[in-house]
DNA sequence: CCTACCGATCGGTAGG
DNA sequence: CCTACCGATCGGTAGG
């Protein structure tokens, strides 16, 4: 049987997690740099002190979170293109869940958009995610080109056009540039469902 | 004849503009949150409290420098719209000048962008300044679609398209998240100008 | 994991 | 615009 936790103690739970929790509330407060160790702590219940068990410093605490929104935004992006049925689709659906998981994960979006926090000198876990969701984006978009369907640009502008896209709808979003508009987080879905049309049928009028 | 200023002192110069351009030099080196009012001051060249006389607070000299980046870049954008000949080259020139200006001005752009610094309620100039920046770009997709250059999508969905796209790159310029791909600033014209050629003529190859 | 502590820095104000 | 100051907060460490 397991122990119900004391309220704000965690002697014998999970600190590490403790922390990150209260890490990602911080920053989904008060931004990436409204947290601080102290104030982790404090809502871990626990000493000023006791955090430097578990992490060097903040900014190693820092990094653990982008980590782990990156592996999680990776696989959510995966399950999402799963039930896609072509590559043009599975390029698009994965920009459609760009937007998506960073709408349901400020926090995790924040962080690991955070300059300072990327510095891949410092871990190099971060080289390899990001390596491994551009080159699964370069899969998609060299097969997408040779079934002919999408056009023969230079594939590195189509992936960053698709990415700045995506990017920056959900940055809109997360820093509450479009609440103005009266959007908010439910219509993050059919506004990257709107863009990502338009991305693939372009401005310019068709005549067929 | 002007006297020299000597150097560090500002008893007869203009503080208030050497706070502002210190502040901007603070944002470019440390982000907007490594701004201090005090690193400002010492900077230029006066005691810890002198900023207050010309500053209610922190926020009220980020609220000016946001205010001036906006109107400087709203000044950019016509100047590189004016000479453009049809609605759609200006629709495509705003959102080019869009990335260059924040490539060119790093500080001002990461201040504008800075969610806290945005706040409306605070300065009334801020919404005007927005206002009069979209209400320019639903001008341009207006006549632009009268003309039949664009598609009949919903003007606000192209409009943000756009946006996105623009506003996509240019934080990754200036966040570096583009560094490790060899791309520097001398990149941002040529890269904007063919992310924006993708998203006028769409990804779907066109048969004529 | 705690207590106790260091040095540093800050925003902001009083009073001149 | 300066001096002098307040209270607050932080990152991080020593020693247990």
């Amino acid at each position: 049987m397991v122990e119900p936790k004391k309220k704000g103690r965690y002697h014998h739970g999970d600190l590490r997690r403790a922390l990150m929790d209260a890490a990602l509330d911080l920053v989904q407060e008060k931004g990436p740099h409204g947290f601080t160790m102290r104030e982790a702590a404090r809502r871990a219940g626990v000493s000023s002190g006791a955090p430097y068990k578990h992490f060097a410093d903040r900014d190693a605490l820092m990094r653990e979170l982008l980590i782990e929104g990156a592996e999680r935004m990776n696989a959510y992006m995966a399950e999402r293109m799963a039930s896609e049925e072509n590559a043009t689709q599975r390029f698009r659906a994965m920009g459609v869940a760009h937007v998506t998981f960073a709408v349901e994960n400020p926090a995790y979006f924040r962080v690991m958009n955070t300059p300072e926090f990327l510095d891949p000198e410092a871990d190099g876990r971060i080289v390899q995610l990001i390596e491994q969701s551009q080159s699964s984006m370069f899969d998609l978009l060299k097969e997408a080109r040779e079934k002919g369907e999408i056009a023969t640009y230079d594939p590195l502008i189509v992936a960053l056009a698709g990415q700045c896209l995506t990017y920056g709808l959900a940055r809109m979003f997360v820093d509450g540039h479009l609440s103005h508009l009266g959007l908010g987080s439910e219509h993050a879905e059919p506004l990257a469902i709107a863009v990502t049309e338009i991305l693939g049928l372009g401005l310019e009028p068709r005549d067929p």
